[in-house]
RNA sequence: GGGGCCGUGGUCUAGCUUGGUAUGAUCUGUGCCUCGGGCGCACAGGAUCCUGAGUUCGAAUCUCAGCGGCCCCA
């Protein structure tokens, strides 16, 4: 174990402001709930905001407490530790196998993209060019052209496209990469969610008609609830995106929506039809079966790191991290409890529980003895993982265990014969309760409105509504100067329509509106 | 884009109003203690007080600029 990091104690600034507000103002703000409200005041220990009173302090402290990231020098760029890496790789591990049963190749492209190549598609350069980053010499020597550092690959990959690409038999054309991009943001950023440089996956595919590419997108979106749905344990809203928020460059875009704790939503992975604005620019023409010379119908799509943060944000309470199991660092921890009289056979059974583990789930031994058990309790309550398993000596005489779910506390007495099936069903259990539970949250967070003030009704009060609109960018823009608030999506199947609720013009379809995070 | 809060050993923090080189805890090390919800005791170690400039005999403290973190409002 390498976990050195001490736990924090009592953060006394938080205090002194708490109690200076209250006699302030006695009515100003409720007092945060400790996670233990029974113990000692003065051992006040762990996160010192909670989730419900103070939401964004609360996240700060609980991304670094729990080891998942740290700031770096750099203003909106991040450490992702072992932890917070861990969950992305079991991410990418599930989505990769996915893409590739779909026929979709792992490249790589290169991070610096030519001006001249992002200068292509006129729309696409238009949207990103405010929070592009670019090389513009090398030592002491100024480039002939400069570099953006880049924002997508859309550019980049299309000009290799536009090479590769000869006849249909050519076609479809599906890569993807992993990598990081940069996005020099301007507003504040936050931990996963809006960092100036994240890891992502995109998949950029080219196909020779229009159907078969428009499929594909809705195909790719399917995962991506999957991946929130089945794996992240978070409920998403699928659907189509307005004019105004779709994709620098694309024919329309297709998004899941989630819903955060705070009201605000966050875009939780995008799959945009191209159309042939990009295969026009870059040149990317086959040669169909009459010989005629055609333009590809391109998609591209992605899922970035910010799924990590909307996760934690959605299941994390006030003793720490909540990892949903599927995707959780390290899913069981033994926690032996030791004494000197009956430590030898107790570490050995502790060890061959964790081999015994091991096949099944991802699981780590605490056997450090510089800590004390109730110590590292908390410290895994912290950290999230969604099983404890405690070994002590009287367990050792019953030939138990018992198990503590982190999601609810939970505590079961469990013989060692039953282990590995109870461990695989808790863990089945502790996701679905997680995702019944963000199911509910997000219905709580999303009422319909009929009026417009009654959207800036539910907008002020940070709910998210569903409303008829028009799709004009002009209007959009005059919700969000009214409001503060934006569209999502637009789900797909529509019901019904109606008159827009800002500009009241007919055909309008149904929106999520709400404010992002 | 506009407004506000904040930055002190690895971590958290007192001191700042009223200028005199820094308080306490945690941590790290050593020894004793041995653990069912953040053990206890003793000794020791650990500081560019965010950076730069200014005022001053003297700046963590006052002034200005910058950097960084957070919040609120377009």
């Amino acid at each position: 174990m390498s976990q050195q990091v001490p736990p924090q104690k009592h953060d006394n600034k938080h205090d002194h402001q708490q109690h200076q507000q209250h006699h302030a103002a006695p009515s100003a703000k409720p007092t945060p709930q400790t996670s233990h409200p029974s113990k000692d005041d003065k051992k006040e220990i762990g996160l010192t905001a909670t989730k419900e009173g103070d939401f964004s302090e609360w996240y700060t402290q609980l991304i670094q407490k729990a080891e998942i990231m740290d700031y770096s020098p750099v203003s909106g760029c991040m450490i992702i530790r072992p932890d917070g890496y861990a969950a992305w790789e079991n991410i990418q591990k599930v989505f990769d196998a996915w893409i590739k049963a779909k026929g979709v190749k792992n490249t790589y492209f290169p991070l610096f993209i030519p001006e001249s190549l992002m200068n292509k598609e006129k729309e696409h350069v238009e949207g990103f060019s405010p929070e592009v980053a670019w090389v513009t010499e090398s030592g002491k020597t100024k480039l002939n052209e400069r570099l953006a550092v880049r924002p997508t690959s859309e550019t980049i990959m299309y000009d290799s496209f536009a090479k590769w690409v000869r006849s249909h038999r050519d076609l479809p054309l599906k890569i993807n990469q992993w990598c990081n991009v940069v996005r020099w943001e301007f507003k504040h950023p936050v931990p996963f969610l809006r960092s100036r440089e994240f890891l992502w996956q995109e998949g950029h595919t080219a196909f020779a008609t229009k159907a078969e590419a428009e499929k594909e997108v809705r195909e790719i979106l399917d995962l991506y609830e999957k991946m929130y749905h089945d794996y992240l344990a978070v409920p998403v809203l699928k659907g189509k995106k307005s004019e105004q928020e779709k994709f620098a460059g694309a024919d329309y875009t297709t998004s899941v929506e989630t819903i955060l704790p705070n009201g605000k939503a966050a875009q939780g992975a995008t799959s945009h039809h191209l159309g042939q604005h990009f295969s026009k620019a870059f040149g990317i023409q086959f040669l169909d079966q009459k010989e005629n010379k055609e333009f590809a119908f391109q998609n591209s799509w992605g899922l970035s790191t910010r799924s990590i943060g909307i996760t934690l944000m959605i299941h994390s309470d006030n003793k720490g991290a909540v990892w949903p199991p599927k995707i959780a660092p390290t899913q069981v921890v033994i926690v032996p409890i030791i004494f000197d009289n009956s430590k030898e056979p107790l570490l050995k059974k502790a060890k061959e529980l964790e081999q015994e583990i091991a096949a099944h789930a991802r699981v780590t031994l605490d056997d450090r003895e510089e800590y004390t058990s109730g110590w590292k309790f908390n410290q895994w309550e912290m950290k999230g993982v969604p099983l404890r398993v405690e070994l002590g000596p009287k367990d050792m005489e019953k030939k138990q265990v018992v198990i503590v779910r982190r999601d609810t506390a939970e505590k079961k007495f469990v013989s060692w014969d039953d282990l590995i099936p109870t461990i695989t069903q808790l863990l089945d259990d502790i996701h679905h309760h997680l995702l019944s539970k963000a199911k509910a949250a997000m219905q709580q967070h999303i009422v319909p409105a009929t009026s417009y003030a009654g959207l800036v009704n539910a907008l002020h009060s940070e709910k998210t509504a569903l409303v008829p609109f028009c799709n004009q960018p002009s209007c959009e823009e005059a919700i969000k100067q009214d409001t503060g608030g934006k569209t999502l999506n637009a789900p797909f199947d529509q019901k019904k329509s109606g008159v827009c609720i800002k500009c009241g013009k007919e055909g309008a379809s149904m929106f999520y509106m709400g404010k992002s995070y």
